[in-house]
DNA sequence: GGGATAACCTAGGGATATTAGGTTATGGTT
DNA sequence: AACCATAACCTAATATCCCTAGGTTATCCC
């Protein structure tokens, strides 16, 4: 019988089209052995189990959006990577919402694994690097990495679930939610009182 | 045999504290069931199926979050309107850590359900009248109350998925990051050129 | 060619989602 | 107070799923 050539990381991806097509929570063992012409039973050689499997879809995705990021912001500064840095976040979100959507699941992630994922640390790097053109010092620029990654992906995932009524298109108000973002970072304000820093 | 005197309202307030506890993807037809001593086809009656009990779920916890802030945010104005308003987002996150993953899932709600349930829509509209202190006119008033709304979901959904790393204490970027959204909303942008309104 | 390794399978237990159809409590009617 | 209609709840059954245990067979290396 002919050898499929499964590995780890093969079961990973076919678990993530199966994600992006028909959405994460339908993602299941069976389904993807089926999309692998294999049965159940071979995945669990390679992957722990469906817990596990989320867990690397959601490694597998921060490093892709690590890396679309990486690429959008090369050679570029200041605002201009900013909005190469969103548009990228949000072009990736919305051309594999399965795989996305696997990031935002509060999933106890095996940690030799994620320890093997340079994403997600990576892309906070980045947006520390993206950051520096602004001129923020510790602690404010933490706190402002921090801002820019809830506001992005707040957005996205808000856009996602349908939280933007029609009355305005999304598009517009991600152009000046950047736009904000921008001045904010330029004047970012001093603490006020009573906040202990 | 007594009757448990069941009702679409009590299974799902059921599945909300199951979720809560356990998390929603443990939220089960049979641990409900379980949970209110009665069958797993009893609760058919009440609700089409589990992906019908999490969209009520979510209404739920739309519902109650929205009553919380209203609470909060009452007979406050400006930057006192804006944390209370915060505060009382990100402590619901906290305190229903199921109920509220509940929300960002993009499950398709049952749309005569959904025009039931008043959470969602009024919480949009609390931020707009939150807001008002600000004298934004539109669109940038829709603009700005989508960037709230996504950086104050952002924060939360990130810090609940561990996405914030322990060098500091996410309390104190909070704090800052609620500073620097009263400072954006004093000082709204005025569009960049090229940009389209 | 002959192991050793690991890829893949068969078989099966336990849990779950959901439907169909039967039984019994409950509230209003007379 | 008996009665009846409604709906609450149950039994039974099917299909699917996750996962484990243990057996086969392809593939690699000597």
């Amino acid at each position: 019988m002919a050898r499929a050539g499964l590995t780890a990381d093969r079961v990973t991806l076919a678990g993530a089209e199966l994600a992006d097509e028909v959405g994460l929570d339908h993602v299941t063992m069976s389904a993807v052995a089926r999309r692998l012409g294999v049965k159940d039973a071979s995945l669990y050689v390679h992957v722990r189990g469906l817990e596990d499997l989320r867990g690397r879809i959601a490694l597998l995705a921060a490093d892709e959006k690590t890396i679309r990021i990486a690429e959008a912001t090369a050679g570029r500064a200041g605002k201009d990577a900013l909005v190469a840095f969103a548009n990228a976040w949000r072009a990736y979100a919305h051309d594999h919402p399965g795989r996305y959507t696997a990031t935002q699941i509060p999933t106890q992630i095996d940690p030799e694994l994620a320890a093997r994922a340079p994403g997600p640390r990576r892309a906070v790097e980045l947006t520390y690097s993206m950051l520096r053109a602004y001129a923020l010092a510790e602690p404010d620029l933490t706190d402002a990495v921090r801002l820019v990654r809830s506001t992005l992906h707040g957005f996205v995932s808000l856009e996602a679930a349908g939280g933007f009524a029609h009355a305005r298109p999304s598009e517009a108000s991600w152009a000046r939610c950047l736009d904000a973002l921008h001045a904010l970072l330029e004047h970012w304000p001093a603490p006020c009182e009573g906040d202990p820093s």
